[in-house]
DNA sequence: GCACAACCCTATCCTGAAGG
DNA sequence: CCTTCAGGATAGGGTTGTGC
């Protein structure tokens, strides 16, 4: 059911239209969606006043606050990742380990992949602590529980699924989901408190 | 393949009361 | 004053069922 009277509904769409391009930005579009805001977008263009003004505006900055809050954790989240890539791939590149070379000249295969292969996946290998060379991260990590660690080592550094994750601590997947999600958290608020407090 | 909701169990920590 | 114990709060971790 519509609340709104036709006259008010002609007021909005002579808003919209005269309005296209603002209205098309990205971001005012997801405000809009938002059904109370855009409630309140309703009210705002057929009742004007203050009050409605004021109220509009502290949701639009609670709302601006919380894109740039997620944009910034994903960010964080996705240099740090491509910082270890590169730091991982420069440390390869400038140590080369004699187990990362072919087992004999007409091979492919490295002394590393036999061993592996031969360990048959062991869990205790590749410690994600063993590639972080980022202190405060570093610290994060050492906070999490065994287990995440664990969760994190297996899926971050030998790349496996939830599922092969699961299948090889004897959990559900679904219980390696939750586990490395909160891991994550966890490494989200410490990284953010840690960059607060550099603020500061 | 993954995430989420709902619910449950367990361990740990904190707090306040009771007893020696 | 110290120790012990019970009860509540909290966090970690588990499951099934379900949706995207």
């Amino acid at each position: 059911m519509d609340k709104w009277d036709p006259e008010c509904r002609d007021k909005v769409e002579q808003f919209k239209h005269s309005n296209k391009d603002f209205l098309s930005n990205p971001l005012i579009k997801e405000f809009l969606a938002d059904e109370e805001h855009y409630e309140l977008f309703t009210e705002a263009v057929c009742s004007p006043c203050d009050e409605v003004q004021e109220r509009i505006n502290e949701k639009f900055k609670e709302f601006y606050f919380r894109i740039r809050f997620i944009s910034y954790v994903s960010s964080t989240l996705y240099f740090h990742g491509i910082n270890l890539d590169k730091k991982i791939r420069k440390h390869d590149q400038r140590f080369p380990l004699q187990l990362d070379q072919p087992i004999n000249n007409e091979s492919e295969t490295t002394l590393k992949e036999l061993i592996e292969y031969k360990e048959n996946d062991s869990i205790d290998s590749g410690d994600v602590l063993d590639f972080i060379s980022d202190p405060v991260l570093y610290k994060a990590i050492k906070s999490l529980t065994n287990n995440q660690q664990d969760i994190l080592s297996l899926a971050y550094v030998k790349g496996l699924k939830d599922v092969e994750i699961a299948a090889l601590l004897k959990k559900t997947q679904q219980a390696v989901s939750k586990s490395r999600k909160k891991a994550l958290n966890t490494l989200k608020s410490i990284l953010l408190k840690s960059d607060e407090e550099k603020e500061l």
